[in-house]
DNA sequence: GCCAACGTTGGC
DNA sequence: GCCAACGTTGGC
């Protein structure tokens, strides 16, 4: 089963330390093991589900425009993350006993990046199209397709660092990141540019402005969140199950650490 | 930087 | 074991 693992491109200091992992970062060391998760959920599919060989959907969070930037693959199953040990490492976690490690994680390998980068604006776009409706631009990852995107657990579980993503909402996140097509759907983000225009500048304007496109894309019409009565409420329980002591505080985010 | 959503903690 | 208070994630 594919993956998806999220990872923050943006320099963010934890302890001292700078935790910021791009794809960037990524593609240049190839392979890397996924540390720096303190959550029990995205834990857990590491240690016991992930498998050498499934693919993962690389994602930007906590950045400018959150999306999915490459692809990767697992190359060794969970093992126990070090960096819970070491009290120097922003993720340390003094719970953990040396010889019963509470938390695991896994190495992937950088395999290529996406010439168009699904955004969460994509596919939350898709998430609110009606099952039965396909746009144009799409049209070839098939309605199928978009509505598996529309029930990724990045739309409803959104703070899931490393979560399961079927088999055919990954395949059409790749088509969509290949292809492309579909960049006028969404709004693109453009830094800030003002757009400056007196007011009322006594200056005609040679074009008409309907003419222009300067300002980016138009943001299209976003329709209701498609609540479908199936939304796993998959809650993330308090894993009480685990295979560890009672609290497991200092939970920490469930992000990469900079190498 | 704000803040909504959601996860965790701890009192009872 | 409930639930209010608190902390974190992460989009915007």
């Amino acid at each position: 089963m594919p993956w998806l693992m999220k990872a923050e491109p943006d320099s963010r200091v934890v302890k001292g330390k700078d935790v910021k992992f791009s794809v960037d970062d990524f593609e240049k060391l190839g392979v890397s093991p996924w540390d720096g998760v303190r959550n029990h959920e995205a834990k857990k599919i590491m240690k016991e589900r992930m498998k050498i060989g499934d693919k993962v959907l690389f994602y930007h969070s906590n950045c400018k425009v959150p999306g999915v930037f490459a692809i990767a693959e697992v190359v060794k199953e969970g093992y126990p993350d070090y960096t819970a040990w070491d009290p120097d490492h922003p993720y340390y976690d003094p719970k953990t006993k040396k010889d019963q490690p509470t938390w695991f994680m896994v190495n992937v390998k950088f395999i290529q990046r996406l010439d168009y980068p699904p955004t969460l604006s994509l596919i939350k776009y898709l998430a609110s199209l009606s099952t039965s409706i396909l746009p144009d631009e799409i049209s070839y990852i098939g309605k199928d397709g978009s509505n598996a995107i529309g029930n990724m657990q990045l739309v409803n579980r959104g703070r899931l660092s490393v979560q399961p993503v079927e088999q055919s909402a990954y395949d059409a996140i790749i088509l969509l990141g290949t292809q492309g097509g579909w960049e006028s759907l969404v709004q693109i983000k453009k830094p800030k540019s003002k757009s400056k225009v007196e007011p009322n500048s006594t200056a005609k304007r040679e074009i008409p402005p309907a003419a222009e496109e300067d300002e980016g894309e138009k943001a299209i019409e976003r329709p209701q969140l498609k609540s479908k009565g199936t939304v796993k409420k998959d809650r993330a329980s308090p894993n009480k199950t685990e295979d560890v002591p009672s609290e497991a505080r200092g939970e920490r985010r469930s992000k990469r650490l900079k190498k």
